[in-house]
DNA sequence: ACCCCATGTGTACGGTTGTTCCTATGAGGT
DNA sequence: ACCTCATAGGAACAACCGTACACATGGGGT
């Protein structure tokens, strides 16, 4: 009887990093179900720890939403950056582009998912359009890196767009359409 | 003592057309505060009618968003097509894009709140995506009148770029900015 | 004139949310 | 060995939500 008195009591303690762990759970329930789906409640079960420690680590959810965007525009724009920085010349940036719009972002559904609901978060929190507008400011200055000012800022709209019209239409753009509409643009 | 019993007793009774101012209002609440902030209860304090009113008319909030939706698409995409078959030729249905980018959409707030909110309701609520898709078929069907069908779909991606960035940026495209991307693009 | 039912109205319910607060615990400095 | 305080843990709260429902009311067909 009194071998196991307490109900399948948690026994975890010092958990170091969880902060951090906190984050990319964070954004696997924001990629898996949206951010009106990213809850206190939601996040502490993906992540297996208890309601109270979410508003210790983070002073608010806007905070935690805040924290996990800032992280995912980090790793997608150094990636991106890198793309366009290893590019020879403007032909192979454009080339760049089209492997990365349709390998990593059209690619993985989860990319995509989460550049939606950016947006989604961005235009319902003031708090969250400060991460946007990083996004879209280290976007263009990547692409600045073979093209001019202009056509860079042209180039960056279009890939917003391209973006959008893939995650919300039922027949995307294939490769094909993409690097045609961007040697267009830019070519 | 009995002279004002009823605490402000609503009078309101034989109300034609109630749906309808609805509908309208549920726009209104969604441009002033956004989807998030479209409750039932927010709707009818605006709409000024008892909460109960909603459910009847409405069987559900998901419902009565989708009807403000599609009014809002059905008087944009209407007055879009008509810019666009009015113009005698391309070089014309490319100028009358700019001021219906620059004059319409950029230029009311309104407007543009209402594209982004309805990418938001769109992302979250499989039910209203059919919105989202019918306005992207429309659009692209206006464009056709002068451009062929490749380029209608690319000029529509830009466009869609274009108004996702002039609602989160800080500083937006002018109209010459956006002249010269669609020439590069259509022109 | 009368009745019916579409419409109007107010309230209540069950559920979920963000956040607060109190208590427990053990790692690290002394 | 001991004390301390950053962290872990769980319960509670007030606010808000969508929806259901029971009841009033009067316009329009008869």
């Amino acid at each position: 009887m009194s071998t196991s008195p307490a109900p399948a009591r948690r026994a975890r303690r010092y958990d170091p990093g969880r902060r951090d762990r906190l984050v990319a759970t964070t954004l696997d329930v924001i990629a898996e179900n949206g951010v009106a789906a990213a809850t206190h409640r939601a996040i502490a079960r993906a992540a297996d720890v208890p309601l109270g420690s979410l508003t210790y680590h983070f002073g608010s959810l806007t905070e935690l939403l805040a924290a996990a965007f800032t992280r995912h525009v980090d790793t997608v724009a150094a990636r991106f950056d890198q793309r366009m920085r290893a590019a020879p010349d403007r032909v192979a940036a454009l080339e760049a582009l089209v492997e990365h719009l349709t390998g990593d972002l059209l690619g993985s559904q989860r990319d995509l998912v989460l550049a939606i609901e950016l947006y989604v978060a961005a235009a319902r929190d003031p708090a969250l359009r400060a991460v946007t507008q990083d996004w879209m400011s280290r976007s263009r200055r990547s692409l600045e890196h073979h093209l001019d000012p202009v056509t860079a800022r042209e180039v960056d709209a279009l890939v917003e767009g391209l973006v959008l019209h893939s995650a919300l239409s039922t027949d995307p753009m294939d490769a094909v359409q993409i690097r045609s509409a961007l040697h267009r643009l830019a070519g």
